[in-house]
DNA sequence: ATATGTAGTGAGTACTCACTCATTTTGCTT
DNA sequence: AAGCAAAATGAGTGAGTACTCACTACATAT
């Protein structure tokens, strides 16, 4: 029985994030949200003046904290090393705080304050480590001289198509695949892309 | 003065998307909707039973209608020139359903029944051109033997990013590139790969 | 003219919710 | 143990909500 001691606030945020994230913002009621956290609901606004400071206070450096800059080793390493890794490690992230991802990424289109934040603290934050790689390796000639902005985002895109659709949407009803295998492929996809190595003409030009 | 005459039903229908899209399901109000839609409060429910059913009607055959299958003509086409038009043709459909696609997508997660129609009506259907086309690529050995599902899905990730990134969150508050070139380069990651490659000829600059 | 049906209205109703506050409980100090 | 302030409580409040219904307006049929 190693019960951690939180502190009345902190435990507030962690109910809020499972009913928000359940119900929407508009969803969630304060009782609910009381109850789930052991609390009366009175309790709720000695801590929070209002219910959607509860929501803005989700975005902070609560969850930033988390983001540490992940320092990639890249020393000697592979692109496929790299890569991998720094996947591995934002699916990680993003994996242990779904719910609260879940929820800042549907709630940030109605709360302009709520979406300068989740923009700045946690997206770009996300997907800098990755840009700066991508944006080495093209100015060292071995990734072609595409945006960086444009390469970084698109692999981005590529990864979190599956997270989106397994997360936000339907599990794994329709494809569940091996995680690593995932990300295997789509590494491969990305460095060397699609094309057959041995392709004759017909297509190119 | 070529008013096109529009049903009623429509009419509540068109309001309500765009009203629900602003403000979310439970942030929209029936009053707000009928304001919108130039009725009076009581008008909707004559032709829906609740305010749920308003949002349960628009994931029906009216979106799906839109989404008629392309056909896309390869014969002789380039890679590029396929993936291209069809990447276009994908985006065109998007944008005009724009505050549709975004309600659908966001309220997707709070109701089980939009979610299964959504998912089988909506983004399979969208898919299912690019996996076809993908799977024969392979199939002819063009393409590596990767996992056409997984291939399709990371090809609609990369561009679906920037939809995402432009439609949901900041719109051009931090990058916007002309649409031509952004998917003239992802097209091309796509194909050949980041990797520069010495057969490629240098990097095409 | 009169009757009948249909579409539309908006004030009213029953209910829910975020938030308040008078009261009780807790935990600390002496 | 007594005193005290801070923390916690939950019934209460008023603003607002989805939905109802008694009614009006108008078209068509008799």
């Amino acid at each position: 029985m190693d019960r951690v001691i939180i502190s009345r606030e902190q435990q507030i945020k962690d109910a809020a994030i499972r009913v928000f994230s359940k119900k929407g913002f508009n969803g969630a009621t304060t009782k609910e949200i009381a109850r789930e956290a052991g609390v009366a609901e009175g309790t709720i606004f000695r801590y929070f003046r209002t219910k959607k400071d509860i929501l803005l206070s989700l975005a902070g450096p609560y969850i930033v904290e988390s983001l540490k800059t992940t320092l990639i080793n890249a020393a000697g390493k592979s692109d496929e090393a790299v890569l991998t890794s720094i996947i591995k490690n934002r699916l990680e992230l993003i994996k242990e705080n779904i719910d609260l991802a879940r929820l800042l990424f549907t709630e940030a289109q109605f709360h302009p304050e709520l979406r300068e934040n989740f923009t700045e603290n946690v997206v770009m934050r996300a997907a800098g480590v990755l840009e700066k790689y991508i944006d080495e390796r093209i100015s060292s000639g071995d990734f072609k001289a595409v945006d960086p902005r444009i390469a970084s985002r698109a692999l981005i895109g590529m990864v979190g198509a599956f997270v989106l659709w397994k997360e936000f949407l339907l599990g794994d009803k329709y494809i569940s695949f091996d995680e690593d295998e995932l990300i295997k492929q789509l590494v491969d996809i990305y460095l060397t892309g699609i094309r057959a190595e041995e392709w004759e003409g017909g297509m190119g030009s």
